[in-house]
RNA sequence: GCCCAGGUAGCUCAGUUGGUAGAGCAGGGGACUGAAAAUCCCCGUGUCGGCGGUUCAAUUCCGUCCCUGGGCA
């Protein structure tokens, strides 16, 4: 069973991913599969910058609302949906393509995550307590269960020291042997990963714009209608860049100037963590993204590449 | 015009009883296996406003000039 190769659209937020992976899909006959881990929430629309009716219209998009904005959304889920929609795309005969900028999604759909134990919330919050109370006793606990996953993780780095420990408690072993186990159903087909790049000073000023745009477009009137709709201000979905900073506004402790500085900054900084991930990955096909001929450039590696 | 207060890192400032300086923020680099837009680690040389003077040595003291606030005319 030979498929093409899984075409991944990715690079920092605000390059022009999505128009890309939109042209692509229309010219090849294909459709987006989103990797954004907070476009997956219905009525974060403005902060996600979704793809609207028009691109959506165009292009068959998946996981994007798939999920209730109370709930909290994770690697393991979008793995396991993204599969499926690869499957059901490539069933119809057409070409997916991951467009997004969540570079743990990419990664894990590409490469596998190993099989989950099965969830314990009693045990994941003791082991918060825990760290509440006694960070160094926490650290000391997964030393000596697996020194290996205690040494891949910082001493202050709470989620993956808890994280750790819950694993290894729950599975039985060390979580750095599950590790090991990891496998993806895509793995076996090597992606062809075009990230698109800017330059910095254009990256920034473009986000900016974007942020500015987000906020006359009635970013605080979202966060509100979300909280009138039951989502709890604590949700993961507020949490996203953007929402958090919305939040603020709405409950006083900032003014929208504030809150559009800070989060510009905190885009910034995202793109350069995003950044980060890419300049690690092997195989990437770097494209300018603003080339005036870039869906050519694009089309033209993904043909040299086999697709 | 006069009087005060300032002029030190991209920004806001601290500091040096004279031995060429350090915080916060911003910025940069990195890690990343179910919260990932999260979580975490590392990175600080800059004519100390200009020019003179005193001094072995001036960013620090003195003089003068320039600039920015505020006050008085």
């Amino acid at each position: 069973m030979s498929h093409p190769p899984l075409v991944v659209v990715t690079g920092p937020t605000g390059v022009g991913k999505s128009a890309l992976g939109v042209k692509l899909a229309a010219v090849l006959g294909g459709e987006v599969i989103s990797a954004d881990a907070f476009a997956v929430y219905r009525g974060l629309d403005i902060g996600t910058d979704k793809p609207d009716a028009a691109a959506r219209g165009r292009v068959r998009h998946h996981l994007i609302d798939v999920a209730d904005p109370r709930e909290c959304y994770s690697a393991g889920r979008f793995v396991r949906e993204a599969e499926r929609a690869v499957d059901d795309v490539r069933t119809r005969g057409r070409l997916p393509l991951l467009v997004g900028g969540t570079m743990f999604y990419v990664r894990a759909l590409c490469r596998g995550l190993f099989p989950e134990p099965p969830k314990d919330a009693a045990l994941r919050a003791q082991l918060e307590a825990d760290w509440e109370r006694d960070r160094a006793a926490v650290r000391a606990r997964l030393e000596s269960l697996d020194p290996e996953a205690a040494r891949r993780s910082a001493p202050g780095d709470r989620q993956r020291t808890l994280r750790a420990l819950e694993v290894c408690l729950v599975a039985g072993r060390p979580i750095s042997h599950l590790w090991t186990a990891s496998s993806s159903r895509v793995e076996g087909r090597p992606a062809v990963t075009i990230a698109l790049a800017r330059p910095r000073e254009e990256l920034r000023a473009r986000i900016r714009q974007r942020v500015e745009r987000m906020f006359s477009a009635g970013l605080v009137e979202e966060v509100h209608r979300l909280l009138e709709g039951g989502v709890p201000p604590d949700a993961h979905a507020l949490k996203a860049i953007g929402y958090r900073q919305a939040l603020g506004v709405v409950e006083g402790a900032w003014s929208v100037a504030e809150a559009r500085e800070a989060t510009t900054v905190a885009t910034c900084r995202l793109a350069k963590r995003q950044m980060t991930w890419l300049r690690s990955e092997p195989k990437v096909v770097w494209l300018h993204a603003s080339s005036p001929t870039l869906l050519d450039d694009a089309l033209r590696r993904l043909e040299a590449c086999g697709e």
